[in-house]
DNA sequence: GCAGGTCTAGAATATTGATTCTAGTATCTG
DNA sequence: CAGATACTAGAATCAATATTCTAGACCTGC
């Protein structure tokens, strides 16, 4: 009675890792259903069952990479003084850095396909939700970090802490090489930049 | 006799910028011969008039933001010992962090436009030589702060200043928003976050 | 082993977009 | 003002791509 599937040849998690492989090697514009096809070894017909269209499927890459990205952060630390807002905004730097370390086809994934290149209009409505909200956890925890730091929450200050914990760690992971000594000296360095631009450039200008 | 050509009403340099406008606003995937004709008021004939195709067309339009950019670098300067060569990186960094306030276009551009999106095939031979060769005065130049920098040079140490000196710059730039203050602010940060990285990050492991 | 379901498979179709073609137009020289 | 010369213009063509469709394969419970 139960209807039983067919055991799957062709995963979903299979289909967005290919898709994510041909957009870092090859670029968004030779990102087609083609050239992921051939990549996962699928047929085109098999990633019409699972995608709607390859629009859904570029916005589900983008979106598991974003999600995991954003499941690195780790939670708010204790203290409320700026000494310990400041270790914190460090904490966050070193945890994206390390992400992009571990999972380099996210982060470059992320690098190369900006949400300008999905076509919303042929995404699933509720694809295209998720891709509107999926920056807002972070967003919240870097504005409660920005109140901490700089005592207010404004625009300005969330810009700033997107600079400094996410610009600028997935640039240094980016050519941080494959060395493990390497990959250290870059951790450090990272952390020796976001402190010293944090005590420079912050808090924000008043209005 | 001598053959006068009709005064063209759609110049190479409005199809440049119409290019880069459609990449920078709609994303790479959606910078087509007609989305470029229509930004820029130009039929599409005109547009192969120029160009021998799409790729000639991005390909051209990235040799010019990327030759902007390099032109930005200023010379080597003068002392030869280390405070000297760390002042030096600096100004690169603040002279990359200029360019991109000052042409947010040709910045925004290159951010989106990776040469991994250009069909090698469809461009002529001299704009793909043009495109090889692009970066060899500024990694030229790196190197030789490299040298002056670590005492030797190689990818490792190039790929530092690279971070540093272009990477960070651009990512600065481009989250330092339109207040005078702000930006004066952001250069600061900056300056002090490439010179800290730089003590502790450099000089490159040894093999 | 067969019924009922999902899934695979790739050919067929339809749409979109790149490129080409043919006329026509403006400009300057003589 | 006639002729030569690029240039403009956009329709027509051609190629690539997204999407749909139809058959069939597999899996499991009965």
């Amino acid at each position: 009675m139960a209807p039983v599937p067919r055991r799957s040849a062709h995963s979903e998690r299979a289909l967005l890792d290919a898709a994510r492989h041909v957009v870092v090697r090859d670029g968004v514009r030779f990102a087609t259903v083609a050239a992921i096809a051939d990549a996962s070894g699928a047929p085109v017909g098999s990633i019409y069952h699972r995608f709607a269209s390859l629009d859904e499927l570029l916005a589900r890459a983008w979106l598991r990479a974003a999600s995991a990205s954003q499941a690195a952060i780790p939670p708010a630390g204790p203290g409320s003084d700026r000494t310990d807002a400041v270790d914190d905004a460090a904490a966050i730097a070193g945890s994206m850095y390390d992400f992009c370390l571990e999972h380099p086809d996210d982060a470059a994934l992320l690098r190369s396909l900006r949400p300008n290149d999905i076509d919303m209009t042929r995404v699933s409505p509720a694809i295209a939700d998720a891709l509107a909200a999926a920056n807002d956890p972070a967003l919240a925890r870097l504005g409660d970090l920005a109140r901490r730091l700089f005592g207010r929450r404004s625009d300005a200050s969330q810009d700033l802490l997107l600079l400094l914990l996410v610009d600028v760690p997935y640039a240094f992971a980016l050519r941080s090489g494959r060395q493990a000594t390497s990959r250290a000296r870059y951790r450090d360095g990272l952390d020796a930049a976001v402190r010293a631009a944090l005590s420079v450039a912050g808090p924000p200008a008043r209005r």
